[in-house]
DNA sequence: TACGGGATCCACT
DNA sequence: GTGGATCCCGTAT
Protein backbone atom coordinates (compact mmCIF):
# COMPACT_ATOMS: atom_id res chain seq x y z
CA UNK A 1 0.00 0.00 0.00
CA UNK A 2 1.31 3.48 -1.23
CA UNK A 3 2.11 6.09 1.70
CA UNK A 4 -0.26 8.62 1.22
CA UNK A 5 -0.16 12.58 1.77
CA UNK A 6 -0.75 12.65 5.60
CA UNK A 7 1.53 10.47 6.62
CA UNK A 8 4.25 12.96 5.56
CA UNK A 9 2.01 15.86 6.58
CA UNK A 10 3.26 15.49 10.29
CA UNK A 11 6.02 16.36 12.34
CA UNK A 12 9.49 15.79 11.03
CA UNK A 13 10.87 13.46 13.43
CA UNK A 14 8.60 11.31 13.97
CA UNK A 15 7.76 10.34 9.67
CA UNK A 16 12.21 10.58 10.18
CA UNK A 17 11.33 7.39 12.34
CA UNK A 18 8.53 5.54 11.00
CA UNK A 19 9.99 5.75 7.46
CA UNK A 20 12.18 3.19 8.69
CA UNK A 21 11.16 -0.37 7.46
CA UNK A 22 9.02 1.79 4.48
CA UNK A 23 9.99 0.45 0.81
CA UNK A 24 11.03 3.35 -1.57
CA UNK A 25 10.25 2.70 -5.20
CA UNK A 26 11.51 4.15 -8.42
CA UNK A 27 8.95 3.05 -11.31
CA UNK A 28 11.26 3.30 -14.84
CA UNK A 29 9.05 2.02 -17.50
CA UNK A 30 7.57 -0.65 -15.58
CA UNK A 31 10.53 -1.42 -14.29
CA UNK A 32 10.55 -1.47 -10.50
CA UNK A 33 13.71 -0.99 -7.85
CA UNK A 34 12.84 -1.29 -4.73
CA UNK A 35 14.55 -1.03 -1.33
CA UNK A 36 13.49 -1.31 2.71
CA UNK A 37 14.98 2.43 4.26
CA UNK A 38 17.24 1.24 6.95
CA UNK A 39 18.91 5.19 8.12
CA UNK A 40 17.28 8.18 7.71
CA UNK A 41 18.24 11.96 9.42
CA UNK A 42 16.03 14.71 9.69
CA UNK A 43 16.56 18.30 8.80
CA UNK A 44 14.47 20.77 10.49
CA UNK A 45 14.88 23.86 8.34
CA UNK A 46 14.51 27.39 10.03
CA UNK A 47 15.75 26.05 13.57
CA UNK A 48 18.76 24.10 12.14
CA UNK A 49 22.07 24.88 10.77
CA UNK A 50 22.48 21.76 8.90
CA UNK A 51 19.68 22.53 6.70
CA UNK A 52 19.63 24.30 3.76
CA UNK A 53 16.81 26.10 4.49
CA UNK A 54 18.60 27.63 7.95
CA UNK A 55 17.08 30.77 9.19
CA UNK A 56 14.49 30.16 6.37
CA UNK A 57 16.74 30.79 3.10
CA UNK A 58 14.50 30.78 0.32
CA UNK A 59 16.79 30.25 -3.14
CA UNK A 60 15.88 28.02 -6.34
CA UNK A 61 17.85 25.38 -4.84
CA UNK A 62 15.87 24.63 -2.10
CA UNK A 63 12.32 25.78 -3.38
CA UNK A 64 11.05 22.34 -3.32
CA UNK A 65 11.60 22.24 0.50
CA UNK A 66 8.86 24.38 0.92
CA UNK A 67 6.72 22.85 -1.06
CA UNK A 68 3.72 19.54 -0.29
CA UNK A 69 4.55 17.31 2.27
CA UNK A 70 5.23 14.64 0.25
CA UNK A 71 7.81 16.24 -2.49
CA UNK A 72 10.96 14.97 -3.24
CA UNK A 73 14.12 17.07 -2.80
CA UNK A 74 16.88 16.05 -4.77
CA UNK A 75 20.43 18.03 -4.86
CA UNK A 76 23.84 17.69 -6.15
CA UNK A 77 26.13 17.31 -3.28
CA UNK A 78 30.10 17.51 -3.86
CA UNK A 79 29.60 18.14 -7.69
CA UNK A 80 29.03 14.03 -8.31
CA UNK A 81 26.33 12.52 -6.64
CA UNK A 82 22.42 13.55 -5.47
CA UNK A 83 20.99 13.35 -2.22
CA UNK A 84 17.15 12.38 -1.81
CA UNK A 85 15.14 13.68 0.51
CA UNK A 86 11.62 13.78 1.60
CA UNK A 87 9.28 17.12 2.42
CA UNK A 88 7.32 17.04 5.53
CA UNK A 89 5.09 19.41 7.76
CA UNK A 90 2.51 21.73 6.21
CA UNK A 91 3.37 23.22 2.65
CA UNK A 92 5.36 26.27 3.91
CA UNK A 93 7.44 24.52 6.04
CA UNK A 94 11.05 23.69 4.74
CA UNK A 95 11.54 20.59 6.72
CA UNK A 96 12.48 17.29 5.16
CA UNK A 97 14.03 13.68 5.75
CA UNK A 98 17.32 12.75 3.57
CA UNK A 99 17.22 8.90 2.85
CA UNK A 100 20.86 7.92 3.76
CA UNK A 101 20.37 3.62 2.95
CA UNK A 102 18.26 1.12 1.69
CA UNK A 103 18.29 -2.64 1.82
CA UNK A 104 17.44 -3.84 -2.37
CA UNK A 105 14.79 -6.44 -2.56
CA UNK A 106 13.98 -5.63 -6.28
CA UNK A 107 16.13 -5.22 -9.65
CA UNK A 108 18.79 -5.96 -8.10
CA UNK A 109 20.47 -6.46 -11.69
CA UNK A 110 19.63 -2.97 -12.45
CA UNK A 111 20.65 -1.59 -9.00
CA UNK A 112 24.18 -3.41 -10.16
CA UNK A 113 24.53 -2.62 -13.40
CA UNK A 114 23.85 1.45 -12.60
CA UNK A 115 26.16 1.36 -9.88
CA UNK A 116 29.07 -0.74 -11.52
CA UNK A 117 28.22 -1.71 -15.00
CA UNK A 118 27.71 -5.67 -14.45
CA UNK A 119 24.99 -7.72 -13.73
CA UNK A 120 23.92 -8.57 -9.85
CA UNK A 121 26.09 -12.01 -9.82
CA UNK A 122 28.82 -10.79 -10.59
CA UNK A 123 29.47 -8.28 -8.04
CA UNK A 124 32.11 -9.46 -5.66
CA UNK A 125 31.19 -9.73 -2.05
CA UNK A 126 32.19 -6.32 -0.95
CA UNK A 127 30.50 -4.56 -4.19
CA UNK A 128 26.71 -5.79 -2.77
CA UNK A 129 27.27 -4.69 0.54
CA UNK A 130 27.99 -1.49 -0.97
CA UNK A 131 24.90 -1.33 -3.12
CA UNK A 132 23.12 1.03 -1.72
CA UNK A 133 24.60 1.64 1.74
CA UNK A 134 24.93 6.07 1.65
CA UNK A 135 22.83 8.74 0.40
CA UNK A 136 25.16 8.92 -2.77
CA UNK A 137 24.94 5.51 -3.82
CA UNK A 138 21.24 4.58 -3.46
CA UNK A 139 20.18 7.60 -5.18
CA UNK A 140 23.01 6.51 -8.21
CA UNK A 141 21.69 2.36 -7.65
CA UNK A 142 17.94 3.80 -7.74
CA UNK A 143 19.23 6.20 -11.17
CA UNK A 144 17.76 9.09 -8.93
CA UNK A 145 18.97 12.89 -10.28
CA UNK A 146 17.80 15.93 -10.72
CA UNK A 147 15.67 15.31 -12.94
CA UNK A 148 13.34 13.75 -10.58
CA UNK A 149 13.69 17.03 -7.76
CA UNK A 150 10.55 18.72 -6.89
CA UNK A 151 8.49 15.38 -8.21
CA UNK A 152 5.22 14.12 -6.07
CA UNK A 153 5.67 11.20 -4.14
CA UNK A 154 2.01 10.43 -4.01
CA UNK A 155 2.56 9.43 -7.82
CA UNK A 156 3.36 6.63 -9.53
CA UNK A 157 6.90 7.42 -10.61
CA UNK A 158 8.46 7.73 -7.40
CA UNK A 159 6.70 6.41 -4.07
CA UNK A 160 6.99 4.50 -0.57
CA UNK A 161 4.58 1.76 0.21
CA UNK A 162 4.15 -0.08 3.81
CA UNK A 163 6.67 -2.61 4.67
CA UNK A 164 6.59 -5.99 5.95
CA UNK A 165 5.76 -4.57 9.57
CA UNK A 166 8.22 -7.11 10.70
CA UNK A 167 9.74 -5.79 14.85
CA UNK A 168 12.95 -3.97 14.82
CA UNK A 169 14.93 -1.69 17.38
CA UNK A 170 15.57 2.17 16.17
CA UNK A 171 18.85 3.48 16.98
CA UNK A 172 18.86 7.57 17.38
CA UNK A 173 22.25 9.48 17.17
CA UNK A 174 23.75 12.54 15.75
CA UNK A 175 24.18 13.63 11.72
CA UNK A 176 26.94 13.03 9.71
CA UNK A 177 29.01 15.60 7.68
CA UNK A 178 27.63 18.86 9.30
CA UNK A 179 30.91 19.41 11.28
CA UNK A 180 30.22 23.07 10.53
CA UNK A 181 26.91 23.23 11.70
CA UNK A 182 28.07 24.37 15.22
CA UNK A 183 25.56 23.24 17.84
CA UNK A 184 23.10 21.38 15.64
CA UNK A 185 25.91 19.11 14.81
CA UNK A 186 25.46 17.19 18.01
CA UNK A 187 21.74 17.06 17.52
CA UNK A 188 20.17 13.28 17.62
CA UNK A 189 18.10 13.66 14.13
CA UNK A 190 19.78 10.27 12.65
CA UNK A 191 17.91 7.13 13.25
CA UNK A 192 18.91 3.49 11.60
CA UNK A 193 17.44 -0.25 12.19
CA UNK A 194 19.38 -1.93 14.60
CA UNK A 195 21.60 -4.37 13.43
CA UNK A 196 21.03 -4.09 9.45
CA UNK A 197 23.96 -4.39 7.00
CA UNK A 198 23.11 -1.69 4.87
CA UNK A 199 23.63 1.03 7.54
CA UNK A 200 26.30 3.34 6.30
CA UNK A 201 28.18 3.86 9.46
CA UNK A 202 27.34 2.77 13.03
C1' DT B 1 40.32 -1.95 8.88
C1' DA B 2 41.38 3.03 8.96
C1' DC B 3 42.76 7.24 7.31
C1' DG B 4 43.77 10.89 3.65
C1' DG B 5 43.19 13.13 -0.58
C1' DG B 6 41.17 13.68 -5.19
C1' DA B 7 37.18 13.88 -8.19
C1' DT B 8 34.00 17.54 -10.23
C1' DC B 9 29.87 20.93 -10.53
C1' DC B 10 26.67 24.40 -9.55
C1' DA B 11 24.14 27.25 -6.20
C1' DC B 12 25.26 30.70 -3.42
C1' DT B 13 27.81 34.99 -1.81
C1' DG C 1 35.54 32.43 -6.34
C1' DT C 2 34.16 29.07 -2.82
C1' DG C 3 32.89 24.84 -0.68
C1' DG C 4 29.66 21.01 0.29
C1' DA C 5 23.79 16.43 4.13
C1' DT C 6 29.81 11.95 -0.55
C1' DC C 7 32.34 8.16 -2.55
C1' DC C 8 36.37 5.67 -4.01
C1' DC C 9 41.03 4.33 -4.15
C1' DG C 10 45.69 4.19 -2.54
C1' DT C 11 48.61 3.61 1.27
C1' DA C 12 49.65 1.92 5.61
C1' DT C 13 48.74 -1.28 9.43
Amino acid sequence: MKLNREFYSRNTLTVAKELLGKVLVHNINGEKLKGIIVETEAYLGIRDKAAHAYGGRKTKRVEAMYGLPGTAYVYLIYGLYYCFNIVTEKEGVPEAVLIRAIEPIEGLDLMAKNRFGISYDNLTKYQKKNLTNGPGKLTRALNIDKALNMIDLCGDRLYLEEGDNSEFNIVETTRIGIDYAEEAKDFPYRFYIQGNSYVSKL
